[in-house]
DNA sequence: TTTGCAATGTTAGCAGCTCTCACATATGTT
DNA sequence: AACATATGTGAGAGCTGCTAACATTGCAAA
């Protein structure tokens, strides 16, 4: 009966039930976006590369979109991971240190463009789930926390912390937007975007803190 | 057998041929956008909304996405406009003239964030036509005219142009994207994006100045 | 004016998608 | 061993984008 060597590298017990479809469609649905764009991603093409029915997902999520958050929430958790590596290759509070955060942001964007635009395109109106929202916003604090190292041993006020951290984030928010839409091809092809990155971080500080008086 | 009085607005002779239905699907279409988002943008509800069939729009759009297509190109014409006049409210080379064109930026994404969306959303495999090249291209031509002015009378090579203009584009697009989804909210909920954007410009400009000898 | 053609609309229909409902099968607890 | 629950399937409703064949209108030449 049960035909299956058990070789499988996730081992499938019967052919029947799945044991692993959320995982599965997770994966599947990933992939399917890197390739097509999250735009004309398809659940029922999901299933067939995870070998089931069309209807089977509805047992794991809601609807379609949910799934798609649950890929979105993968997505913040993987880039804060890389921001914090990329944040701890420098020394503590040095701007290198923020710049590489920069450009691991937008490395990130250009490896996985697709999964970048569903994580901060989800611009539905239920307010995301509280998990979503300390997941996003956690991906931030790596940010804000190389700022207040920064800053000093003072650490500024929260609204100082802020009114660094913001345009930092724009800077390499609309970097990785510009890159991933293609929007620099037209105007300025070529473009290193990590020396672009470097310098508008480095030209940023230098005038913040020229007026702020860091 | 002309039973229509003839007093609409604009003129339908007949109830069979539309007579202005291009541009009628792109209103509707617009409008269908600005209430739904782009994603779930229904080329069908379009033509109910416009009084044909749904098989009409092909008499005058490749398919789905060269209605779209063409809806993008008069947002960029707009933007275009919006950022000139913005410019022109201010004295020649200064830096609120930048300044000034950057708010217009982000106030245009805030005003029509699906329009937004869908101008710099355009990652599609086929590189896009010439026109709509021009037309995006235009846009940024507005602030490079700008920033050429703020250099002084050498205007710099193109190179120091761009090393200006690039991130100045970063940072109003990042704003821009940040604010219409909703992802200020999280970690920093009520932030002013007028002086945000000026904030950022004028520090960036005073860091590249002084750096780059302006 | 009449006639014929091109432009622009309609109806019918195919294929594909999301999602639901009733039913089938496996899992594990008592 | 028997039942309750979790997780799968199949069929189908209702939507979509798009095509093909046909209908109507406007325009221009005869």
């Amino acid at each position: 009966m049960d035909t299956s060597g058990g070789g499988e590298e996730t081992a499938k017990k019967s052919s029947y039930h799945h044991g692993h479809l959320r995982e599965a469609l997770l994966d599947a649905a990933h992939l399917l976006i890197a390739e097509h764009g999250p735009e004309d991603f398809t659940l029922a093409e999901a299933c067939r590369r995870a070998g089931v029915s069309t209807a089977a997902p509805y047992r794991h999520f809601a609807d379609r979109s949910a799934l798609i958050d649950a890929l979105a929430g993968r997505g913040f958790t993987r880039l804060t991971e890389r921001l914090r590596t990329a944040r701890d290759r420098h020394e503590q509070g040095s701007v290198q240190s923020i710049v590489s955060m920069g450009q691991a942001y937008v490395a990130f964007a250009a490896a996985e463009p697709a999964l970048f635009r569903l994580m901060f395109g989800r611009h539905r109106l239920p307010p995301p789930t509280e998990q979503a929202m300390t997941e996003g916003a956690g991906c931030f604090n790596v940010l804000l926390e190389a700022v207040v190292a920064w800053l000093g041993r003072t650490g500024g006020t929260p609204a100082e912390q802020l009114d660094i951290a913001v345009p930092l984030w724009t800077i390499v928010h609309g970097t990785s937007h510009l890159l991933i839409d293609h929007d620099f091809d037209n105007v300025a092809p070529g473009t290193d975007v990590d020396e672009l990155v470097a310098r508008a971080t480095e030209a940023f500080l230098a005038g913040a803190s020229a007026k702020g008086g860091k």
